[in-house]
DNA sequence: TTGCTTGTTGATCATCTGATCAACTGAAAC
DNA sequence: GTTTCAGTTGATCAGATGATCAACAAGCAA
């Protein structure tokens, strides 16, 4: 006799919804949006029609997608973090990074969030807008409120915030090797970041001729 | 009489070719390289038989579409201006930096890298494994060599270089709103990253408690 | 004009893809 | 056991897609 249990040939509506959606998001994020009802049926372990009974098209199913990849992503409680000044600004931009990086970088949330990029999708300018309003700026208030730092402006916020997710981009996008343990990296980048503000920086921080200024910068005089 | 000269019907194969590679890299920049030959024959003003007189198939059109977005892209000269130690260093890496993203900061190229990245090309690998080696480890040398900086490891070369390289991703990946002059940026991450890792930084660089200590940093202490 | 070469085209094929539907089946209710 | 309801399936449709091919036509030589 075969001690193998099988899974039942039918299940809960809730139950099988939510098999569908979870293999949708691991199949979408590895082959895009382009993906076929098909071979996600086959993959999910249902026949291709059953998807119809659960979604009224590939369009919805998507929606699906989407929402359970972003939806509650953006913890709330990060800007409260953010603005506690009890807590010493680089701890705070570290602690904020390191969480935010343990929230985005998973294969199905990078892979995801740039397919649906590329197609256009509104979804992406909505979140990073979000970004910028609720994340980068109060980071570059409390950065701008620390007397030991000139203020950045939000350019500088987003090559830090850049430094950082092209982590997850050349790990999950273009598959490189990267840090297992992004944690160091982070720390370094906001280091340098908060370093490179320093107010009333030594003129010869960095070599000859030029001042470093901090954010806008002059133009650098053309070569010969 | 009609006065409008219409393209003549017949082409040069080499001219033909060239019509036909040029709307492909414009078409599936766009669309993705799952974009249909159909669709790309019209936008080009020819007849999709006709695709397949110049290309044996589909993926045969794709690879003249690499090579020619990527395809002698970087340029050899950067690398021996970024050795020649009479420039600063600090204006030998905005010059490069400045061209570097004057060469990949189109459409184009941006967005059919991401395509190709996401689709798992080898190819995309090759390339950062390229600049990798042939850009970033000199970089990293000749800042090692300056007298002013603590010599930044390869993570922090990564920091950098994504830093800036999201200024294009935002722009044409995202379609959100970016600088469109991006010099004055590219100045300002240098300029940052350079006093990051400036020598012997003011112990009060940054916020109160810890060190600012380039690239690989220790742990931060967890909150409470 | 005639004939030849070759760039170009419309029609067509086999397959794939999103979507639909009648029929089947397992489990709970009676 | 029988009935009933709902989850599931195989078959199928219409349109799209990569690829092919015989036929057409523009330029050139004789």
């Amino acid at each position: 006799m075969d001690g193998t249990l099988r899974p039942p040939r039918r299940l809960e509506p809730e139950a099988r919804r939510e098999q569908i959606v979870a293999a949708a998001v691991c199949y979408f994020a590895e082959v895009g949006l382009g993906g076929t009802t098909r071979d996600l049926a086959q993959r999910a372990g249902v026949t291709q029609a059953l998807l119809y009974r659960y979604f009224s098209s590939k369009a919805d199913l998507l929606e699906a997608v989407f929402e359970r990849v972003f939806l509650g992503r953006l913890d709330p409680r990060w800007i409260a973090e953010i603005r506690d000044r009890r807590v010493p600004l680089r701890d705070r931009l570290c602690r904020f990074y390191r969480q935010y990086a343990a929230a985005i970088f998973t294969y199905e949330w990078m892979r995801i969030f740039m397919w649906a990029g590329l197609a256009g999708e509104a979804l992406n300018r909505r979140y990073l807008g979000h970004v910028a309003e609720r994340l980068l700026a109060p980071l570059r208030e409390e950065i701008a409120a620390d007397g030991s730092c000139q203020a950045p402006d939000m350019e500088a916020m987003w090559a830090l915030h850049g430094g950082i997710v092209y982590l997850g981009i050349r790990r999950f996008i273009y598959q490189l090797p990267a840090p297992d343990d992004v944690g160091p990296a982070i720390d370094g980048s906001v280091n340098r970041f908060l370093a490179g503000l320093a107010v009333s920086p030594s003129a010869e921080a960095s070599s000859r001729g030029a001042r470093p200024s901090a954010g806008r910068s002059g133009r650098v005089p053309s070569r010969r």
